[in-house]
DNA sequence: GTGATTTATCAAAGCGCTTTGGATGAAGCA
DNA sequence: TGCTTCATCCAAAGCGCTTTGATAAATCAC
């Protein structure tokens, strides 16, 4: 069923059908509800492509994943982040239209998504420090959000970030009151700003305590579950090791776990362990005790979010755009407890 | 840029210059030549909407996702079943739309993307028994692939799904083999039906052994990590453990060896488990030796062929839809040995 | 050299919608 | 009564593309 059709239905031209439907004034109430009727007696619905063409809006928005290309590795948030930004999308009659691509190469892809007019704006996933698609995007002219930051990049963009530096500098301060010296860093790839930020944190809280950063209690790489693992491991083996982890994903915080207790020490006495928790709908820290003390900032919401915000710089491309920093939440879980004595012993 | 800027530069008709573009045969070597020039120079992309609508062919495929209402959860093997399913529409110039829906009203979204024509079809996922929606998109024209099957629907549909039954059943047997008598389910929820699939492969090995099923050893429900661990610890405390687990899927099986270690017992020792793996990107399972004893199969994978299967199914309405089922290989990690002699001695 | 093909191009219609710029008739006003 | 103002409705243009049907020029057969 099109409008030609229903029109003809009606005896009513498609001026009138569309506006009757659309809400305009220029239609008797009486008009009106005759056709809406008959809209939902013959299931009636616009053609997307037709009514997008016709207004120059695709409604739609574009979200283009940048696959890690070393792990062909999706970042497990996207899940939830993109379940988040959904709800948002549905109530406001928009389509989400995914792209995955190896990074480094997104620019292509939102030069294309412009120039096809498949969408009418794009969140941009994992910025990296001084990302260069922040000011591309701007030059293009296509409307865009970011979830997270650059740090570099000056110009004004729209964002949503969790403040990753506070964070990560409370989580550290919680691991020196308990008296740990020895603290380890296993954090995410270090060129991603976020990573970059809460090392950043990390180092300030030590450095604020006067204790030297070792850089063999420092990681970065990509955050699975096995490089937790590898990287707990082999410091765990070191005659020094560390008797705190600060994690920065709860899937490599597993993998932590995984060593420690390989190693036939328990988490929360022997070793601590603090991580970043996303809130993952299948990854919940624990029922009312969190398994794992964490810094804490749902995805999810911050999805619905920023997908608010971008439709909110679509309908008006003149405002200021819309910053938003969160805080995250500490709560503490059962992997944390005062530094074990030996610790202090071989200090 | 639009065709008919591009055709006045050219001085040639739009006719010519969208069939040069196209790759038809009525235009001359040196004029297509000419065309795709200039089309390149001034990075002329021809308009997806206006395209679409000029052809019928949507180019985009939508993909439904259920949420369980619950717990508010995305599947989490979606990231990556996309993530694969992205290469296919990528290499075929399709696009990805992507809408999230509560549970149980998947339908009204697939009879709104017909109505809409914004997408050439869909991709089921998370079919339940009986599942309703398969007849359903059969009734009103919009071609689609499943991701799984679903038992007890007999009209012929395109589906792609792993032997869920016989890879369960091979682990069952792998264990009895163990000598393990005492073996509990930790399933999926029930009413999806690969979780159907597996209890059945679970409760087939078992009877060929003349072992009787346990209810209390069977476990029914969304496979996160907290469910993984609630169902071990509750039944690792009971007085007759039992000294196997065949888990459902690998995060949850994290939840199981949580408990298991909270439990101060040995993974592997004390107790086995064998978990199924769907080669998440971010939870591998172990480098060279896997960390759990598991059936795999690789979801991303399945994503790719699936979206394949589709696209040949738009192109070729008329053919028989194709089936694909995969055997999942058994892949021996640590996490599985013989009986403890306990387990013999309570028998 | 004539008519029949083939080749290379174009004008215009059409996809299904919105929206501009009237048209029509009833109502309001003097 | 004649003129203006609304309230309703409509015809047609336009969004950017593909595709049909036509045309002019070039090639061919004989």
């Amino acid at each position: 069923m099109n409008l030609k059709e229903l029109s003809s239905i009606l005896g009513l031209s498609q001026t009138t059908v569309s506006r009757a439907l659309n809400g305009y004034p220029e239609v008797s109430a009486a008009t009106r509800e005759r056709v809406e009727l008959a809209a939902l007696k013959h299931s009636y619905t616009p053609n997307t492509r037709a009514k997008s063409l016709a207004t120059g809006q695709a409604m739609a928005i574009g979200h283009v994943i940048p696959m890690a290309t070393k792990h062909e590795m999706v970042n497990p948030v996207f899940a939830d982040f993109i379940a988040g930004a959904a709800t948002a999308y549905t109530r406001h009659g928009f389509e989400m239209v995914l792209t995955i691509v190896e990074d480094g190469n997104e620019s292509n892809v939102y030069r294309n998504l412009k120039a096809r007019a498949a969408v009418d704006g794009v969140i941009l996933h994992a910025p990296s420090m001084n990302d260069s698609r922040i000011s591309f995007l701007n030059e293009i002219g296509l409307p865009f959000a970011v979830h997270g930051r650059a740090s570099g990049q000056n110009e004004p963009y729209c964002w949503l970030d969790v403040n990753n530096r506070s964070a990560f500098r409370r989580a550290t301060d919680f691991l020196l009151d308990l008296g740990h010296r020895r603290i380890a860093l296993i954090n995410g790839n270090e060129a991603m700003d976020f990573a970059y930020r809460r090392r950043h944190g990390f180092a300030e809280a030590m450095a604020a305590r006067k204790i030297p950063l070792m850089p063999e209690f420092m990681h970065s790489e990509e955050m699975t579950e096995e490089y937790g693992y590898r990287a707990a491991s082999k410091m765990l083996k070191a005659h020094d090791a560390p008797t705190a982890f600060l994690v920065s994903s709860i899937i490599s915080a597993i993998g932590v776990r995984r060593a420690i207790e390989e190693a036939g020490l328990i988490m929360g006495r022997d070793v601590s362990v603090i991580t970043h928790d996303d809130a993952l709908s299948y990854l919940p820290n624990g029922d009312e005790i969190p398994i794992f003390t964490a810094t804490r900032s749902s995805v999810r919401e911050a999805g619905r979010r920023l997908a608010e915000m971008l439709i909110a710089r679509i309908n008006d491309p003149k405002a200021a755009p819309e910053q938003v920093l969160l805080e995250a939440e500490l709560r503490v879980g059962r992997s944390t407890g005062p530094a074990p004595v030996r610790a202090f012993a071989e200090d």
